[in-house]
DNA sequence: TGCCTGATTGCCT
DNA sequence: GGCAATCAGGCAA
């Protein structure tokens, strides 16, 4: 729908903090259906130091550059799966880390969340916007709760004082807090 | 071809 | 708080 695709195709920081309260629904391959409310994200914006597409596009990096409102993902430290959602208009390469889900135990930090979600390399590019499909991004049915969180992101070494990292401040979902940061944040009207 | 590093997690001290 | 697990991409030689 070129709502929804419009909504990821802007500034990588906006959609960034725009996601949480977005819903994530995954349907495992036995028909179980997982369904969780985004609560933390980090930004990764075009010509950002930190992000994997800052040297060009790669066999790796591909789907950052592909059309906004798909998947991005990556193998870490050889151990762990993380889920991004790429952002920008297509031929950008951006994307939106999501790191912690509400409403689904053991969703807190990428490599957890992709691991509980079943999620690999097979969902690399994969459409989240599509209607049908085993993982989708669904729209929040009210603007979230409580106050918006704006703090640094976690494991990087460039660029690691921008704060590009969003939470929803009293989730269970959220991997690390930032009490200085959250000291700062106002409430979501 | 070979070495080093990393958007993490969990176990050990 | 420290550190190993484990592997592909990026870059030097």
């Amino acid at each position: 729908m070129t709502g929804r695709r419009s909504f990821f195709a802007r500034a990588t920081a906006v959609v960034a903090r725009d996601l949480l309260g977005w819903r994530l629904v995954r349907v495992l391959p036995d028909g179980t259906r997982l369904s969780g409310r985004i609560v933390e994200t980090e930004a990764y914006p075009p010509g950002d130091p930190a992000s994997h597409a800052f040297r060009g596009p790669t066999a790796r990096n591909g789907a950052m550059f592909g059309a906004p409102g798909r998947a991005y993902v990556y193998r870490i430290y050889g151990v762990h799966w993380c889920l991004n959602v790429v952002t920008e208009p297509e031929g950008v390469g951006a994307a939106v880390l999501v790191r912690g889900l509400d409403g689904i135990d053991g969703c807190d930090g990428p490599g957890k969340l992709a691991r509980r979600l079943a999620l690999d390399a097979a969902f690399d590019g994969a459409d989240l916007l599509a209607r049908v499909a085993s993982l989708r991004l669904a729209p929040p049915p009210a603007p979230p709760q409580g106050a918006v969180v704006a703090a640094t992101r976690v494991g990087i070494s460039r660029a690691a004082h921008l704060p590009l990292r969003f939470y929803l401040l009293g989730s269970s979902g959220v991997s690390r807090r930032d009490r200085a940061a959250e000291s700062l944040a106002r409430p979501e009207e």
